[in-house]
This record gives structure tokens, sequence and C-alpha cells, in this order.
DNA sequence: AAAAAAT
């Protein structure tokens, strides 16, 4: 048991986390019949007399199909083309979903929702279990939102014929049923970029996007995917086999970020008959082999399953028309790359060119860009400034603290925390530590004297993952010890702390960690402890914060330059600046080794700049959860 | 060197 005083506060919220999620372990899972056969999402919820289940549908009219037929050469069958914006609604075989058809918005399938409605009834409602948790917090916190700190976000684009930023969401047709999704999570103005990034997913295009998680990303290439699913026409999904066919895919490098995605997901698919499902390790297979078969046109996945999946050939990659890899830095570097690659290139999909890739990450070495252009065609390189990070709105400290003394000034710091937290409840504070036996070690003491901890680390079962994160959530236990594994993506509101008792050795994985805090706008703090172990560090994390006006101290500065001429470190943001990242098509010195110039097709031509974000600002009542989250 | 990701 642990220390009581935040019991009081936890309870009822608890009760609230825990059914909120518990789609997570499938329970929650919609209840259809457990035999029904698979019906394409064009097909879905029509009313139960209609047309049986039709075969292929051969596109009439590839309307501005910039990409290749694909497959099924005699059937005339082709992508139905992801061409223009507008392109769809009320495209020429609008009529075959007895929509409108006819005009401007709305058209296609999205008008076929008159009557009794299917899927209507047997879709969980994924807004339903999230209302009104964490009462409290959101009555501090919505206050604070901090738009205005986003209206001069620089933004950067390149590539061909980058298209034009929008600054609504109604200038995009995303479908009626998207639309009311979009108004149910309360998003009133896309983020920056959403802005940039959902044109250009709409244009078909290609994209490397560097922008924090917590800018909206999840929601800036899920829409566009949902959107093409819903007004896409698919060549017949193969039938009787038991082997599933997503027309997208989403991997992301650790469950419960995983797991996040999908129930995001489904909020943005909730009654458009897309079905989004998940799959990852560490929970039961059988459950999500039952999700598979139900059918499934999204499937977000972690890569280790997903091979699994793929080996014992439930799920076949060949319909895949949309690949987008979240947190990309993290999945092609050294440890996951080959399992990447084996995915992307070396099982069933389709080669890039003929499905649309699009990577998201905070940060993007340009190393790491070299890779991943193998898996782009044409693309548009996107940058938004750091949002959430690194910039003003997270304080970062640096204090010099020695190996043997950090336990103790946790404490302390976790003590003034508490006092002059409001009603002397410890804020959420996410203690980053290096190696999984420290985290339990930390976590286990720090529980000792007094201070509700838990911890989240590899070695711990799913179950003990999740339970830890909802607990924290939840501020049942305010403290979460945590390894790496909750350093990207993970979007945990009111998060006040993030405490780097390890510093990472790397710069950027430092950027990762302390933008779990300072989300949506808000402030944030994050505190490091540095000591001799981590002056391959210095000069980076000097750099970084001089670069976000954060005060350097002065001993940390002559580290920096120790470290400097020593040549410690690897200095790979030289010519950073602001952004979060630079495409290194521009960088003529990354082009000249060889490694080819290629596979751009010369696409280094146009270039986009300025696009600032001016229109955001104002109109945000105090309910307003908006698309930051 | 460590962490993550399949069993």
């Amino acid at each position: 048991m642990r220390s009581s005083w935040a019991d009081s506060v936890a309870n009822s919220e608890a009760e609230n986390s825990v059914s909120g999620s518990s789609t997570n372990n499938g329970v929650g899972a919609p209840s259809r019949p457990a035999r029904s056969t698979y019906v394409p999402p064009h097909l879905r919820n029509r009313p139960p007399s209609s047309d049986p289940p039709a075969p292929a549908i051969a596109s009439p009219s590839p309307s501005s199909n910039d990409r290749s037929g694909f497959g099924a050469p005699s059937s005339g069958a082709r992508w139905g083309g992801v061409g223009g914006r507008s392109g769809f609604s009320g495209g020429g075989s609008g009529g075959r979903f007895g929509g409108g058809g006819g005009g401007g918005g709305g058209g296609g399938w999205n008008s076929r929702t008159g009557g009794w409605d299917r899927g209507r009834e047997r879709e969980v409602n994924p807004f339903g279990a999230d209302v009104d948790v964490e009462p409290e917090f959101v009555e501090q916190g919505n206050t604070g939102i901090n738009f205005d700190a986003y209206e001069d976000i620089p933004v950067e684009t390149s590539g061909d014929n980058v298209p034009p930023p929008v600054n609504t969401f109604s200038e995009i047709d995303l479908g009626e049923a998207v639309n009311l999704n979009i108004r149910r999570c309360k998003y009133v103005k896309p983020t920056p970029i959403q802005r940039h990034a959902i044109p250009i997913s709409l244009a078909g295009r290609d994209l490397m996007a560097c922008a924090q998680t917590g800018s909206g990303k999840t929601a800036a290439f899920c829409f566009p995917i949902i959107s093409g699913i819903m007004k896409g026409q698919f060549v017949q999904r193969p039938r009787g086999s038991r082997t599933a066919y997503p027309l997208a895919l989403i991997l992301s490098p650790t469950r419960e970020l995983s797991c996040q995605i999908h129930e995001e997901a489904r909020k943005f698919s909730y009654q458009t008959g897309v079905k989004v499902v998940v799959a990852y390790g560490g929970a039961p297979i059988n459950q999500q082999l039952r999700e598979l078969e139900r059918g499934v046109d999204i499937l977000v996945a972690t890569p280790g399953r997903l091979v699994d999946l793929l080996e014992r050939a439930r799920i076949s990659l060949q319909m895949v028309r949309y690949l987008a890899l979240d947190e990309a830095d993290r999945m092609l570097d050294m440890g996951f790359e080959p399992q990447i690659r084996r995915i992307v290139e070396q099982m069933d999909m389709p080669p890039q060119g003929v499905r649309q890739t699009m990577l998201f990450s905070a940060t993007f070495p340009k190393e790491i860009q070299r890779l991943a252009s193998d898996f782009l065609s044409n693309y548009i390189f996107l940058a938004v400034g750091r949002v959430g990070s690194s910039t003003d709105l997270i304080v970062q400290r640096v204090e010099f603290v020695l190996e043997a003394d950090k336990r103790s000034h946790l404490m302390d710091l976790l003590h003034a925390q508490r006092e002059n937290g409001s009603h002397g409840k410890q804020a959420l504070t996410l203690v980053f530590v290096e190696t999984k036996k420290g985290a339990d070690s930390l976590e286990h003491w720090l529980c000792m004297n007094g201070f509700p901890a838990t911890t989240i680390h590899g070695d711990r079962t799913q179950q003990e993952r999740e339970q830890a994160l909802r607990s924290f959530k939840s501020g049942t236990t305010p403290i979460l010890v945590a390894t790496d594994v909750a350093a990207r993506g993970l979007d945990i509101p009111h998060v006040a702390h993030v405490i780097n008792f390890d510093l990472p050795n790397d710069i950027d994985d430092y950027v990762h960690r302390i933008g779990r805090t300072g989300r949506a706008g808000k402030s944030g703090l994050a505190t490091a402890f540095f000591n001799e172990n981590n002056s391959s560090l210095a000069r980076s994390l000097a750099d970084l914060m001089q670069e976000s006006n954060q005060e350097v101290p002065a001993w940390l500065s002559r580290y920096a330059a120790r470290s400097s001429y020593g040549g410690g470190g690897r200095n790979r943001r030289s010519g950073g600046g602001r952004f979060g990242g630079r495409d290194f098509r521009r960088d003529t010195s990354s082009n000249r080794g060889g490694a080819g110039g290629d596979f751009y097709g010369g696409g280094n031509s146009g270039s986009g700049y300025g696009a600032h974000g001016s229109s955001y600002g104002g109109g945000y009542g105090s309910s307003v959860t908006s698309a930051w989250d």
C-alpha cells in the first residue's frame, strides 16, 4: 500500500482512467458478432437489406491520380488516386455509394448516413470514456493554454511543388464524418504541423516531417489517411483467407505509443466505417488475431509483433497504400533499422512511389534522413519549430550533482515541489534514469521515503507498464521513474516536471524527454543532473539551451569548451538553428558522397519559407482542448 | 553501454 495522501485525489479519477483505457487490453473492444465476414469499408454502415457485397470496384475515372496503377493490370482497377484535395468529393463514381455525389463538400460516401446505420450501434464511442477525466486538472489546466506561444513558429518546407498550407479545417475536405469527429475532439484550428502536413498528404505526396509530438502530429497523419480510405476506391481485398489486408500501416517504437495512436485514430475515425486495429507485443496475440479477422483498414503496430503476424501470414502488406512511421528517427536507428527495412522492403509492401509514405519525428539527424530517403519518393521536407520543447515554454535547469548525491538531491527537489504545489500535493514528476535496474531501485527508494512512485521500463510486464502509466496519469503515484521507453511520443497531460536523474548520451533523447512536459502550450520545468560522466553531452546541451534562451551555467560552458576541443560528443546539430531539423538534401555536402542524389528525383528545387502561423491566437474558450493535445 | 521490440 502506497502512502495514502494521494488516495483521496486519485480514487475517483482512477476509475475513469481505468475504464477509459480499457481498450488497451482489448476488453472494451467493439462487441461485433464473432463470425461476421469481412466487409470492405466502402460497403460498411449500409442498411442490412442493401446490395450484397460487391465485387471489385473498378474506378471508372481515376481522376488526377499521380500514382501509377497498382497491380491488377487487366481489371483496370487502380488506386482511387490521391489527387487534389477535392478530387474525390462528389467525384465521378459518387453515385456508387448512394451519396449525394453532386457537389462540393460531403460527396461520395459521406452522405450515405441517412437511415439505419448499423455501424453506429456497434462501434464503441471512443469519446464517451474520456469525458470529464481529471476534473481537478481541467480546472487549473485549461486556463493556461498558450496559443500565442505558437504565433511565430517558424516553418520550413522544401521539395517540388509544395502544396500551400491551410488555415482552417473547413478549407480541407476531410468529409462530414471526420469533420464531426474534429468537433468532438474540440479541435478548433489546425496546428502548424497540421496546416502544412495535411494538404501535402492529401495531395498524395510523401513527407518527412519534423515536429514535436504533442504538436498535433498524430492527427496530421491520421486525418488524410482516414479521409483517403473513405474516399478512395480499392481493389477488392482477397477474402476467405485468415489473412488481413490493411490499407494503412502506422509503426511506432513502443507499445504504449502504439496504444496511444490507436486510441486517437479511433476517435478520428469514429462512425466513418474505417476500422483501426492495434497490434503489439507483451499482450496475448489471440485477441489481436481475432480483431484482425474482423477486418482492418488502419493497422497500428510495433515492429516485433508485426513481423510475427507477417510470418504467420495473418497480415499481408500488399494492399498498403499509406505507410506512416512515428518517431521515425528512432525507428531507423541502429536497433530498429533492420526490422523496419524488413517490413518495408522485404515483405510484400508496395514500393515507394506506389504507396504513400509519411515519416514524423521531433528530431531528424542527417544520417537518419539519408536512410529514410530510401523509403520515400520525391518527398517534401517539413520542419516546424520545436513546439513545446526547447522553447521558452520549458524552463531548463542543469545542476551539477555527483552520482552519490543524486538521491538526496532528488529528495530535496521533490520536497520543495510538494510544499510549493497546490494543496501540498505532488505535481506529476517524470524522472528519467539510464537503466531498468536503476529505475526499480530508485522507485523502491522513493516509496520507502514516503514518495508515491511507480516505474515503467522494458523489464516490466505489459500489464505493469500500462498500470504504471495509468496510476501516474491519475495522480495515484505522481512520480514516475522511467527509462527511455517513456521518452518519446507519450502524451501525458499535466506533467509539471521532467527530471533527468541520469542524462542520456544523445542530445536528441534529451529533447524528446523534456518534451514530455510543457505540452499543449503550457509551461513546464526540466531539471537535469549533470556530472563528469555526462561531459560528452556538455557541448550539445549547452548549445541547445542557448538556442532556446535558457540560462547556461558558467561551469557547463566550461565543460562544453573543454569537450569541443577534445572532440568529445557527436556534434550533429551544426547549423541546426531553431529548427528541429533541416532537409539534408539542401546540404550539398550530404549529396556529394556517392550515396546518391537520385532518389529525390531532382526534387530539391522548390522551396517555401515563411508561412508563419500568424492566425493562431484568439478564439479559444476555456473549455477548448485544441488540437495540440 | 543501454533501451526497445516477438515468444
